[in-house]
DNA sequence: GAGCGTTCTGAAAACGTTTAGATTCCCTCT
DNA sequence: AGAGGGAATCTAAACGTTTTCAGAACGCTC
């Protein structure tokens, strides 16, 4: 029982069109061609010190026997797989789904396998999946984490990771133009003539809606500087699904703004749904902007006017900056040293209309 | 440079809680515990021949360690992978997310990886998936496949396979009560009074939508054998996304129909959006239903009457049936065998109502 | 024709795990 | 007290690959 134990099972006398029955391995090929297993692996590695009609042979001997080389006996001692892991908070929040589709695509692509972990919103089950996932992935796309940055530099620092929404010092990262998304998401409103807004907020914890905020922030200032009066209304911090929209909609008429901004588009539908139930009228008493641009947003009735965040692109982007030789950054050189800003645009759809005189309930 | 090669790095006196820098292995946690390799392995796979003092301290010096074994290691030597992968046809298809979002979270939970791939509702596309994963995961789960009869079965030969959403001799599948969930569609049409009830139908090549119209025929038939007179009209073929309602609105429209019945939620929103778009009122002058009850549906302006399909279970009960030692379905049992069928409901919302009187337009 | 570099190939070690078979230890029974 | 038998543990082989290092074959220069 040495280590050529498959060879009689594989090899006889019938010549190499003869299909193998169990599986081939590189010590079937490696006797096919009559050379040594370590001539093989070089050969199809494509190595440079294999002389070319050895290549040749072994190329055809692999060929014939139809030889799949192991990946876990690849990936054991290249301590390299070739798979990569998405890490995603809700694979039912369309947005994600769209930047998990743009991402299982490119990776697809590259002959790699996508390997994919919701972790529900959660950071305990964030943990978890991550610790699970860096055992047998090297390279990992965190889509808006929760996790501490912390925890997440110690990941970085023994794996590869991209983070999509978030970004970090040292740690390559893929996101939208939030900030200008925000400021021409109020710019509409502005030249809309609310003056009046309210602010739906993501979860506290969520990077994007810190940057939605700041960037909103400097857009007033920017309006203000104009001598355009604006008044933002925080509604609050929100869970960013439908739900979370149903009360935000509720504040929004008590505070009695003429239109709202929402986090994101999971946030606007439950404000829409929400703002028909109470009969507020959209976009005439209550315009509503969202954030995403998600496959459902244009098919709402009305349909919502958004900021449109190319969320497959993203994902295919953060793969790219995954796969790229990029040498691992040094945190000296800033959160922004690996940044890829991706162009955000807003949509005008139905959602948004002129803001009424001020209205009394 | 012998086996023990990552000893000193990892432990030193500072005690238990030092957590190590480098990866652990089994020799780690094999040296904190005091024991042999042998006697890790055994005790963390919950082998009965360990002594429950023994397993004890290996789990207390795994978890100190933070010990996750090589799937890799671990692959090689079992030859089973501890991944299933898992195919469909369009991951930004909502109700397909949540297929994976079911079938990714049992899967992790049974200690598995979930391998995702999206197909793009193209053939070509899925074969090429097919074989790519084929290399590297003997566990799969197809959602609602195009291949052929004979591909699915050459697959199945050599891999565990669980389709959903599609049913065929020996293969082990999961699917929704189409025929029961378009039978109550039905029945609530025809409680609301309608007579002339148009079926936006999926791909002609989708084995739900072959079921759904069967469903439909025997639905038909019953009715009329109660002496409930109505007329089917078949409004063609569509692409199961929102793009194809468009035109089925149109059709319905042009057709008289004071109904629809929508292959799918996707339709269904299309269909929604496009009639709002031509001024005819949902569901006063048309009532719509969908299939398949996607997180959306009841959000929507009014929200969609809809056959409730639970998606996330099917995913989980996809896995439960590919983890289970389900012996190898013989094909003479017929397509039936291994079919588990998830009860549907439906679920009546703001997009059905009495029908009018004919109305002319 | 000896010495020496080049170019190619092979032997063998590693990767971290599971598992078969050997070994130890401690009872219990006679 | 010695043998026999289980239970618990250990030793070592195997999984299929990549890669280091050493060696073989060859051609060149002097």
């Amino acid at each position: 029982m040495s280590g050529a134990r498959s060879g009689s099972r594989v090899r006889d006398r019938e010549g190499v069109e003869r299909v193998p029955e169990g599986v081939v391995t590189i010590h079937d090929v490696a006797r096919e061609a009559g050379v040594s297993i370590a001539t093989v692996s070089r050969a199809l590695a494509g190595s440079a010190t294999v002389a070319p009609a050895t290549a040749g042979r072994v190329r055809r001997a692999a060929a014939a026997l139809g030889y799949e080389p192991n990946r876990a006996a690849r990936q054991l001692v290249t301590g390299r797989g070739q798979s990569v892991g998405l890490v995603i908070p809700d694979l039912e929040n369309p947005f994600y789904s769209s930047v998990a589709k743009g991402m299982q695509n490119r990776v697809r692509a590259a002959g790699l396998t996508a390997i994919i972990a919701d972790t529900d919103e959660d950071v305990a089950r964030e943990r978890e999946v991550l610790a699970q996932l860096a055992t047998d992935v090297d390279r990992l796309i965190l889509a808006s984490p929760r996790a501490a940055d912390t925890d997440l530099l110690a990941l970085a620092a023994r794996s590869r990771v991209v983070l999509i929404n978030r970004s970090l010092a040292g740690v390559p990262a893929v996101t939208g133009d939030n900030a200008d998304g925000i400021r021409q998401a109020l710019g509409h409103l502005l030249a809309l003539g609310h003056t009046r807004i309210g602010y739906a907020g993501g979860p506290v914890t969520s990077w994007s809606d810190a940057e939605r905020r700041a960037g909103l922030t400097a857009a007033v200032d920017a309006a203000h500087d104009q001598g355009r009066g604006v008044t933002i209304v925080d509604l609050g911090a929100f869970r960013p699904g439908p739900a979370g929209g149903l009360a935000a909609a509720d504040l929004a008429i008590s505070e009695r703004v003429s239109a709202v901004l929402a986090f994101n588009d999971q946030l606007a539908l439950g404000l829409l749904g929400r703002l028909a139930e109470r009969g507020v009228a959209v976009p005439e008493a209550m315009s509503v902007v969202g954030f995403d641009d998600v496959p459902v947003a244009r098919l709402l009735a009305p349909a919502l006017t958004t900021v449109v965040v190319p969320a497959q692109r993203m994902g295919a982007a953060a793969v790219d900056l995954l796969l790229a030789g990029t040498p691992a950054a040094r945190p000296e050189d800033g959160p922004g040293a690996l940044l890829r800003v991706l162009p955000v645009e807003l949509q005008v759809r139905r959602s948004t209309a002129q803001a009424a005189g001020r209205r009394e309930r």
